[in-house]
DNA sequence: CTGCATATATCTTCATAACATCTATATTAA
DNA sequence: TTAATATAGATGTTATGAAGATATATGCAG
């Protein structure tokens, strides 16, 4: 391991929020220093000598963002040589899903702003994020076929529809509510509770549903499948 | 990015061979240096400044085995520190498929030796080998549900059977053939030629399939959905 | 030659999931 | 009161999955 390289190491991550108002966001960061000054970005830095990857992410978005995320998953490494303007860097990339309103943002340290933005909505970004940004959608679609989605993003008690429409921005679709209830209903990770929710304007309350924690970690492990 | 950091990155590949009698095999090396000197690893080294990440693979490939391949997808990127006990090292890892006999390996710079093992046989591996090889196996077991598989692994010319005994081999499961061929017939990339097989032995002769190369690689890029 | 073992080919039936859509109910607003 | 809106529940048709029966083509042994 005597060889020398010149290659530096970078984390970046994509953090999906979701509201009922806003829709699908992601979050970036309007960067302080070249290059790409003041253009938006994906959150992140440099991996520190002794710090595992997921530790490096973590740090990051605290120091840019003041965001912490329980949801993380590492989605793909992207090594092209130039894709930094500056030496080589090779990043890899996590995407996270929180709650937007369970957060104040502040940009900090290398971050002159931090702000949501919706998916389908996004300014140009520096480097290569914008591909960074799609893979993380594209593997956020395909994952809510096979796992359970919308505990980190949802609200504690939501309306059955909330659910459906976290479908629905995600996936970029129609659904069918009748049908899609049904199904989600049978996987057994979501719970009714007691109570209704309330609507503004006219319309027939629902019931608020929770997420059965432990069943829905569970399926998350083992893997669903159903058609959407 | 003036931040020193002393990381290096490495690319590894878990190289998958499938022949009707070993089963599915993976391609190990035998280190010249230590550490770890005379124990089997999967392939690979540094990163070129210049090379992109796939080209760095390859080249490790065709430098340590002789092995070129065509198909090939990264897999993860394991950089827990402390991985490797020389420095720290981050390493973006690769699975690709060949057909072993299309090959004559041969160890040269790094690798003393070059082998297949039976997956179900792997001998102790350097470093964090295991998880990768672990988790470039449950991705092929996963990619089988969602993407044509085999194109790669078998002869130009196979009976039904090869293919079935593939996915067994990978799944490690049984599968019911009847059923089997009848779904993957549906899908279409799949031909029948006017041969039969030459059998060892008693049994009916079956026709002998090939893939349809155009087909198939439409359906690997669209996704295909069914289970076992 | 017959019988047996073996491997392939074809088909059927029952169960389950997916898809489409109808009807009923609870709320607000005009 | 009617109309609009959102939710709840159910049904029917079509497609897919799982299990298994039957038929056919080969080699081998007696």
């Amino acid at each position: 391991m005597s060889a020398s390289q010149n290659i530096k190491v970078a984390v970046d991550a994509v953090v999906f929020g979701y509201t009922s108002k806003e829709g699908l966001s992601v979050l970036l960061i309007k960067r302080k220093i070249k290059p790409y000054k003041d253009s938006w970005a994906l959150p992140g830095g440099l991996v520190g000598d002794d710090e595992s990857l997921e530790d490096a992410i973590q740090r990051e978005l605290k120091e840019e963002t003041s965001i912490s995320f329980n949801y993380l998953e590492q989605l793909y490494s992207f090594g092209k040589p130039g894709r930094d303007p500056r030496n080589r860097v090779i990043s890899i990339t996590y995407y996270g899903l929180v709650k937007p309103d369970a957060f104040e943002i502040k940009a900090d340290t290398d971050a002159s702003d931090a702000a949501w933005f919706n998916i389908k909505n996004l300014p140009p970004l520096a480097f290569d994020h914008d591909q960074i940004v799609n893979a993380a959608h594209d593997r956020l679609k395909s994952k809510m076929l096979y796992q359970p989605v919308g505990f980190e993003l949802l609200e504690e008690k939501f309306p059955f529809s909330e659910l459906e429409k976290l479908y629905m921005a995600v996936l970029d679709r129609p659904i069918d509510r009748r049908n899609f209830k049904k199904k989600i209903v049978k996987f057994g990770f979501l719970e009714e509770t007691n109570e209704k929710q309330a609507l503004d304007g006219a319309g027939r309350p629902g019931n608020l549903f929770r997420f059965n924690e432990e069943k829905y970690y569970l399926l998350q492990k083992q893997g669903i499948s159903f058609e959407i």
